[in-house]
RNA sequence: GGGCGUGUUCCCGAGUGGCCAAAGGGGGCAGACUGUAAAUCUGUUGCGUUUCGCUUCGGUGGUCCGAAUCCACCCGCGCCCA
């Protein structure tokens, strides 16, 4: 199967330009294409390991990926598609975050031998004249047409500011000076950024003549229409140390039955053949599709060690069986060789406070070493180590 | 700058002087049932040394025995006018 089949088959595509061109350019390799990233954090999540992966599937095809990091856009925010003004960001956490997006990008994209390039556009924003891009660029958009826009809409309603509003406006530049500076002819990004795309193949349009093209991904959503990627307690994260290869890998280990089997078209590597064989499993055979997307994935972002061992851990786990070697573990300090339950749970984080600790154990919610424990005074002897239990789910090794 | 609104706990949203740690819904967490799924039902959802105490309703300062509720000033946000 061709790329550009392949991509739609995967349900991968959400939106492009000009099909024909677009599919006769990337089946030959021909594609200098790029995608941005703006350093809103100090690592990347889930959206961003799909525009990755895409990268890596155009790569392996021939053609040439460029990483953008948004070293200048990040000073102002996107605000397509959200409904409240984000917290600014310093200069200061914009470059760390970009130290942190590099780290993570080189992990999964090969930026040797010029096969790719990482570039930063805060090397041709930040030092922009306000009277010059006025009215070089400025003259070219419609303030009118940018209004009408899809992705403001929410904003239209609670309140768009200037500076958020040129956020379309530097993307646009962005893609000008790719045209010029590398040959980039096309541009991905995740579907919110459709509009802000359309402004970059417009303006090199306006301004030089010639035809780019964008093309986007499909916002990964769940049965309920939410991003995936996302916890309550916030994004899923490819930082290790922000989210555990063992989180990472339950995350998906737990997805609803109606998402698996987008899941693993749209983010795993899996050959096309073998997907469409696991598509016919229905009910709780589809637990075993779960067990491979976690798989799949965890070894793709940790490595094939780390996802072993996340597997190992659940299986034991959940399986019964007492293996605790891959678990995470916390140390606690111990006065006289005991600690009250509810300390316990609050030094492990297990709860943000006594309180909510008092209520999970008088609701049966707790358990040590697979006993529940129903007395909120109880102490506990921790001698070596000892699996304290939150749920069904949550297990924890406490060691002293 | 002027006019009119508005700001309540994770979110939406009730509450206009004591019965308010604050209705209802959503979401979260836990229990039952299950396949580490969904749906459903139950409990819980500010903090603590828990028949009680403490801190909260944009901010500060007042009035009052008593304020989320009244007053003054300030701040944020929205709409209309400029």
């Amino acid at each position: 199967m061709e790329l550009y089949d392949e991509l739609v088959a995967r349900g991968l595509i959400a939106q492009v330009t000009d099909e024909q061109e677009i599919k006769k350019m990337i089946n030959a390799g021909k594609a200098t294409f790029y995608i941005g990233f703006d350093p809103t954090a100090d690592s990347l999540h889930v959206g961003h390991f799909m525009a990755l992966c895409l990268m890596k599937r155009l790569q392996m095809a021939g053609n040439k990926p460029i990483a953008l990091l948004g070293g200048g856009t990040g000073m102002i925010g996107d605000p397509s598609g959200k409904s409240d003004m984000r917290k600014m960001l310093t200069k200061e956490d914009i470059d760390h975050n970009i130290e942190c997006f590099k780290k993570q990008m080189s992990r999964f994209i090969d930026f040797s031998e010029g096969k790719a390039i990482m570039v930063n556009n805060a090397d041709w924003l930040l030092d922009l004249n306000y009277i010059e891009v006025l009215r070089e660029v400025g003259a070219c958009f419609s303030v009118n047409k940018m209004l009408t826009f899809e992705c403001y809409k929410q904003r239209m309603e609670r309140g768009l500011t200037f500076l958020e509003f040129n956020y379309m406006i530097m993307q646009s530049y962005d893609f000008y000076m790719l045209y010029q500076k590398y040959g980039c002819n096309m541009q991905f990004g995740g579907d919110d950024q459709w509009a802000n795309m359309l402004g970059g193949t417009e303006l090199i349009r306006k301004k030089l003549g010639k035809d780019a093209h964008a093309m986007t991904i499909t916002l990964l959503l769940n049965s309920e229409g939410k991003k995936m990627g996302k916890t309550e307690k916030g994004a899923v994260w490819l930082d290790p140390n922000k989210t555990s290869p063992f989180e990472f890998f339950q995350y998906w280990r737990n997805i609803a039955d109606a998402d698996v089997m987008k899941c693993i078209r749209m983010l795993t590597f899996l050959p096309m053949e073998q997907i469409e064989e696991m598509s016919a499993w229905e009910g709780s055979e589809l637990n075993k599709a779960k067990e491979i997307l976690a798989y799949e994935l965890t070894k793709l972002v940790h490595g094939e060690e780390e996802a072993d061992k996340a597997l190992e851990g659940a299986k034991s786990l959940f399986g019964g069986r007492g293996n605790t070697d891959n678990m995470p573990t916390v140390k606690v300090e111990l006065t006289d060789g005991k600690i009250g339950i509810l300390d316990l749970l609050v030094n492990t984080k297990l709860a943000p406070s006594k309180r909510e600790a008092r209520n999970l154990v008088s609701g049966k919610g707790i358990a040590v070493d697979d006993v529940i424990i129903e007395d909120a005074n109880a102490q506990i002897e921790i001698n070596g180590e000892i699996i304290l239990r939150k749920g069904k789910k949550v297990f924890l090794k406490v060691v002293v």
